[in-house]
RNA sequence: CGGGGUGUGGCGCAGUUGGCUAGCGCGCCGCGUUUGGGACGCGGAGGUCGGAGGUUCGAGUCCUCUCACCCCGACCA
């Protein structure tokens, strides 16, 4: 693409109403945009991103067997009459509103009863099961304060996958092979030696819930984490009674912040009891379907991300979640730099990964300030100077000097 | 929801005890000079001062109500 199209521009100076540092950072790059408190549009380069972190959870999810569905937004008050959730006591956080003809409806901030609806229909038999159902979409929850950018918003983009299982055990099988399905997840986007599954409150059908907390100062968790083990436990449960039964030591443990990037949770017959899901077995008895459910915040993963990587320079973007891989930064506008950095534009553009192409007609400082605020992976100068070499330069976001290749070398590494 | 703070061109801000055509920086437009770390000169455009009501000869400034945003806390099924 190139950046003499990109409607967006990079701010010099950080948003008076932002305190956080992802949203500060991707404000000021032009990613998003505040609509309202915890309310954040996507721009194009915030969408690729969000779009590059969700593909590689789709990629994950698809691995293990699961379907991807579409639920809708809207929220039939009936079904979570059923579960007892429609009200405001036992969940506060909804919002509501009403159709024209006034009958109440909710938006949508987790979709356990309609998916466990719907399935009703579908699964009859022991033979229909497991099931690995999941959806990518945006949830609504009305926050008495948004905060932390794109940490806590009030809309966000969540993935959330629901199992159906015939038995304990088939549930526990299942369990965790999606727990190793988030390690491998975060382990792509670039969290992995920072994210540790941690026992939380479990809820209803188990002792514990498994969250995946991803050490960060901009968190909102407090954590006790022992680095041997790589095991962790939330403040909420950190007694002396739950670190005996894990067999953790409190002197071994370390407090750190933490954001919660993803929960997977044991919700047995919670649901599929309410809603009416059973199957009949081998036997021909009619059981309650076993379920379990498992979210990964994709907006908030964003906002991690950039919490993590970022310098004093602006974003710094994991290859597999940046908006571009190769930032191509034209300096001055002599016809033989403009000619060979269109050719070479039109080579990277072929080449995959994508490029994000400075052919505006601004000053190296600023060129070199915006591509450091961006944080696209590698950027490829293209000048008087380097054509005088015959090389390219090509400097990593992270690395401190660039080096000079030539063609092939470049094409190779860019690859 | 309790406490604290802030709303003034697109962005960041100043604006004295109420006073005359509401300023500054960035950005934007035009012309020229520049071009390897946010260049410079000259000339421009752009503002219902969050909103409503009130006090006053006169309100960005004082009063009342209201909306939004930020921070701390509580909350986060």
């Amino acid at each position: 693409m190139r950046q003499s199209q990109l409607f967006t521009k990079t701010r010099r100076e950080i948003p008076a109403d932002e305190e956080s540092r992802n949203a500060q950072l991707l404000i000021r790059a032009g990613f998003v945009h505040k609509e309202m408190a915890g309310v954040y549009t996507f721009l194009p380069l915030g969408l690729r991103v969000l779009d590059n972190i969700a593909q590689v959870v789709r990629e994950e999810m698809n691995e293990l067997g699961a379907q991807e569905i579409r639920l809708t937004t809207l929220q039939d008050k009936e079904l979570w009459d059923k579960t007892g959730r429609w009200s405001d006591v036992v969940i506060d956080d909804w919002f509501k509103t009403k159709l024209a003809n006034q009958t109440e409806v909710g938006l949508g901030l987790t979709h356990e009863e309609p998916l466990t609806n719907l399935l009703s229909q579908y699964v009859n038999s022991y033979k229909d099961l497991p099931l690995l159902i999941y959806q990518i979409q945006s949830k609504f929850r009305n926050e008495l304060r948004a905060k932390s950018g794109l940490l806590r918003g009030r809309e966000f983009l969540m993935k959330d996958l629901y199992s159906f299982a015939r038995n304990q055990k088939e549930h526990d099988q299942v369990y965790n092979q999606v727990a190793k399905a988030y390690d491998k997840i975060f382990k792509r986007l670039g969290l992995g030696d920072r994210t540790y599954r941690t026992f939380a409150s479990g809820g209803s059908f188990a002792k514990f819930s498994d969250e995946f907390q991803t050490l960060t100062e901009a968190g909102e968790d407090t954590i006790y984490l022992d680095y041997d083990k790589k095991v962790a436990v939330n403040k909420e449960v950190y007694t002396d009674e739950v670190l005996k039964e894990l067999g953790l030591k409190r002197d071994q443990l370390n407090e750190v912040k933490a954001a919660e990037v993803g929960n997977i949770f044991s919700l047995g017959t919670k649901y599929s009891k309410p809603l009416g899901l059973n199957f009949v077995d081998d036997n021909g008895h009619e059981q309650n379907v076993i379920m379990g459910c498992y979210g990964i915040g994709i907006s908030r993963l964003m906002g991690v991300i950039a919490e993590c990587f970022a310098d004093d320079k602006g974003l710094v973007w994991p290859a597999v979640v940046a908006p571009f891989n190769v930032h191509l930064v034209r300096l001055g506008d002599s016809p033989a730099v403009v000619k060979a950095a269109e050719e070479l534009y039109t080579i990277l553009t072929k080449n995959g990964g994508g490029v994000l192409y400075d052919d505006r007609d601004e000053s190296a400082g600023t060129k070199f300030a915006d591509a450091d605020l961006i944080g696209i992976p590698y950027r490829l100068v293209i000048s008087d100077k380097t054509l005088e070499s015959k090389k390219y330069e090509l400097k990593s976001r992270t690395g401190r000097d660039a080096v000079l290749l030539n063609k092939d070398e470049l094409l190779k590494k860019l690859a």
